[in-house]
DNA sequence: TAAAACCGTGACACGGGTGTCAACGTCAAG
DNA sequence: CTTGACGTTGACACCCGTGTCACGGTTTTA
């Protein structure tokens, strides 16, 4: 615990950290996006990598992209700070782009929808302002 | 088949049209979404509503929405008449509110990692030049 | 030392939409 | 009558991330 080198902490305080569920961790590293140590008792050792890693790998989960969609961003060590401040990534770039193309379109997609739907509530909005209990 | 009332089908001839599979078309109908008369020897039926509907529900499942969240709009009539040109609906809206929020958050997040995204290809947009072969 | 809290693995289930296969009925054409 | 295309239902499988449970080992606390 008081080790210097590195922040070393096992799974409940990484899952309590980044909000990341134990299971959703073992999933993570089943699938090889973050690395543990073993201790000598078997439990994984979580370092600060892995951390940053789980948190970018919550953030990107949760945005709706697969596992094998940031897989290659990973390998890149895309992940390996926080999200919020771009490093140097290349070769992942063209998976992104891959990616992208679908986004876009899922966006565009949803986006098309919102649009009419926004439509419909504008023009009954009367409507539901006479019941508002919602 | 020479029906003048309405222009009635079965299941592959509507799954030709639309483009939603057979299996699909009975799925959307086992969820209430379509409704098929049935022919004297089970046969399912289907009439120009139900061609409508099949292929907004398809557009919308396609754009990312489940049918749970299509269900209201539907019962309302919204998607008895092709997409494009947008009828009176009420009280769909008040789900539709619901999911249009999810909606905008995952939105949110996709362009956010979008953003990114290009931010990165950007920067090395060179890189990926020398090797184009995507 | 015993209880409580943590860790390990393995297995099963879910949701949602779809594919696919089996086993069977129906209908039109040869 | 047989063949083949089409229809029916039911069941099982998949993906993917997650929850959860069982069962056992370890560490910490009382």
């Amino acid at each position: 615990m008081t080790i210097l080198e590195f922040t070393t902490m096992r799974i409940g305080e990484l899952a309590e950290r980044t909000g990341v569920s134990r299971r959703s961790l073992r999933y993570y590293e089943q699938e090889g996006m973050i690395t543990a140590r073993r201790a000598a008792n078997g439990y994984r050792e979580y370092d600060e990598l892995a951390a940053v890693r789980a948190a970018n790998i919550r953030d990107l989960v949760h945005a709706g992209l697969t596992l094998d969609d940031i897989r290659p961003s990973l390998e890149m060590g895309c992940l390996d700070e926080p999200l919020t401040e771009a490093s140097a990534c290349a070769e992942a770039i063209r998976s992104g782009l891959h990616r992208l193309e679908k986004l876009d379109h899922q966006i565009a997609s949803l986006s098309e929808y919102r649009e009419r739907l926004v439509d419909y509530i504008g023009r009954h909005q009367e409507a539901l302002a006479e019941q508002d209990d919602g």
